[in-house]
DNA sequence: CTGGCACATCCGGAAATCCGAATATAACCG
DNA sequence: CGGTTATATTCGGATTTCCGGATGTGCCAG
């Protein structure tokens, strides 16, 4: 995990609430997100392998859900841009209006 | 300034590379940056235009030379954010060995 | 004024990125 | 087994991003 690919990941609109998404809630599974992001679900699945592969993201996978979380092991330096990037995404992209619609 | 905008700004490796350089130097021309990064002139004017237009550098012009440096109201978000970048982009771009041209 | 240097901008094409639609896979349910 | 749901992947095209080369502009030296 270099800064320039941490950087690549997260200058997209989708793949940067994804991340985000999911460092608040802990966990999220993937009908969650196409919920919260009101985007294509194969959309979301491809942006969501990307930050697999890129090592930011991890799958736990019970049933038919997979459930993504950050993984555990990121350098301080990538947490600490995560951090720093929380409160002002959160302002640009506010949470929809809790419309818990119970996917999973 | 939004966190993707800082993202796009900073997911291109030359950006990448002048937003560090520019921080560490405190201020920087642009023959130096061409001379540093070993890329085209035009090339390097373009990404600075950019990082000037999105608000992260400003440039002081000095008879034939233009000095950039660091915008100095950045959100403090942005700061913190080039702080944890800092050293990571130093170890994977070290600098080149000190071959000051003094072009200016 | 002329030439040279530092820098900026414009233009056309190449390359990377992103998306929509269709399809594949796997698990659960009846 | 057939149908449905959750998720993943593939494909083709559209859009964006990036670059090289040429050109433009301002400043200085002679």
């Amino acid at each position: 995990m270099t800064p320039l690919q941490l950087c690549k990941c997260l200058a997209d609109e989708t793949r940067l609430k994804i991340v985000m998404r999911v460092r608040q809630h802990g966990e999220l599974c993937v009908c969650d997100l196409v919920d919260e992001l009101g985007q294509p679900q194969p959309t979301v699945s491809r942006h969501l392998a990307q930050l697999r592969e890129c090592g930011l993201l991890l799958v736990r996978k019970d049933a038919q859900w997979a459930y993504y979380r950050l993984h555990e092991g990121l350098p301080v330096w990538v947490q600490e841009v995560l951090e720093a990037l929380q409160a002002p995404v959160r302002k640009q992209f506010p949470l929809k209006p809790d419309q818990r619609s119970g996917c999973c």
